[in-house]
DNA sequence: TTTAAAACCTGCTATTTATCAGTTTTTCTA
DNA sequence: TAGAAAAACTGATAAATAGCAGGTTTTAAA
């Protein structure tokens, strides 16, 4: 089992609070959990009994649409929470499916369990209040640049934002999509999100070996999206 | 000034903890400001120093886009945040811009009295966290009804929006807004948002007097987007 | 290592959406 | 209530985006 002691993952909420002597209780109360790549682990729609953390891995979160249709929501990584409303929220049910892109340990809790504890560490309820208006400022950046950007700006906008989530070796994208993954998060087709990164390699601001992207001219693809990042925070 | 004590908005979520003793002298330290029609009270990129709720009115929040565009990210009513993370989120700046719709009453905490408060109530910084989640999950909502609805689709879904959020009276909605709003809400341009009222107002399913919209076939509008609402929430 | 499946790619075409230019109606204010 | 300004509207056209069909490359599994 993943011990939050040992865990390494600085950013994650649970770990920034366990100095706190009243959550030792609630710690033991943690599973962990594994997945293979592609497996599932929220379904939209079922019962939402607890919340989880990625330990190690890389999500992703999943509304679905109409017919086979679907939108990436929101990407995680070490230390980020999925399942947000985990049954604390208005709804008894998830919001969102989770699919782990490779082998992912995970960290759960029940909504009680949890329930309990916030209400006792103020502090860590503070910290979760923060971390979810933070999200919501960034999921209503995110409904701005879906109205008002066009596609090849879409495209451009997640090609940087996967490398300032998941960072970049060798001038490759640490992160492996499919195509469809890209149309996903961005709001467009696959075929949109291939002519566009074809276009992007002709032009010499993007590579491929495979189905791996990387960022070559980084400065290049920022420029072009400027004038909708302006005013920006984060 | 506008007392809690015998402030009606049961949904606010100061009221609901006001009964908590400890709140009685944070509650004096609130400010009560009256805005005009069309009056801004939140700019983007200023520096935040607190947060509002509305006491009284309607208030339309926006995010600057490239141009003249903007996006309406969301409406408040009686008794709804604004200007979310004010101050107390990782951003020091106000997120969204906030332009009050028709004559407005405004209650005001600064950042320090409110972050003080919430570190002492935990049953309020939870409900204040538990807004921020379903907020989220609303606007993760949206992000997908963007990429996903066609024009029209939005149009309608904005329009029922509208009915749910604010009601109607004799078949008009208790809003009135122009038909950019509709458009900077909906993410598309004045000119389609007028052309879609136009063929809804000859499909008889919605009117118009003047600049006032009404729904009369609530059920014909709901099951044209019924196929983007099938699992919602809420 | 062969083979099947999945993912990627391309050109063509259809559809949707935006833009432009100008007219009419409504609203606001002097 | 007259006049100006703002908002609503319309049609024509241009641009952007999506969908389809068929081919190629890559990946994963037998």
């Amino acid at each position: 089992m993943a011990s939050c002691f040992q865990c390494e993952n600085s950013n994650c909420l649970i770990k920034k609070n366990s100095l706190d002597g009243r959550i030792d209780a609630f710690l033991n109360k943690k599973h962990t959990v594994r997945c293979k790549k592609s497996q599932q682990f929220i379904m939209e729609g079922t019962p939402a009994h607890g919340l989880f953390f990625a330990y190690k891995g890389k999500v992703k979160v999943v509304k679905t649409g109409v017919d086979d249709r679907e939108q990436i929501v929101r990407f995680a990584k070490d230390g980020e929470i999925i399942g947000h409303r985990g049954g604390f929220g208005s709804s008894k049910y998830y919001s969102i499916s989770a699919q782990a892109l490779e082998d992912t340990t995970l960290c759960y809790f029940s909504q009680d369990d949890l329930k309990d504890i916030l209400l006792s560490i103020p502090n860590l309820t503070f910290d979760f209040m923060l971390f979810y208006a933070d999200e919501l400022s960034e999921s209503e950046t995110r409904v701005r640049k879906l109205a008002q950007m066009s596609v090849r700006e879409r495209v451009i906008d997640t090609l940087l934002y996967m490398d300032a989530k998941f960072g970049s070796s060798n001038q490759l994208l640490n992160i492996t999509l499919s195509r469809k993954d890209y149309a996903d998060y961005s709001g467009t087709t696959e075929e949109q999100v291939i002519r566009i990164v074809s276009a992007l390699k002709k032009e010499g601001v993007v590579k491929a070996t495979g189905r791996k992207l990387g960022i070559i001219n980084h400065k290049a693809l920022s420029e072009e999206i400027a004038k909708h990042t302006f005013s920006q925070v984060g």
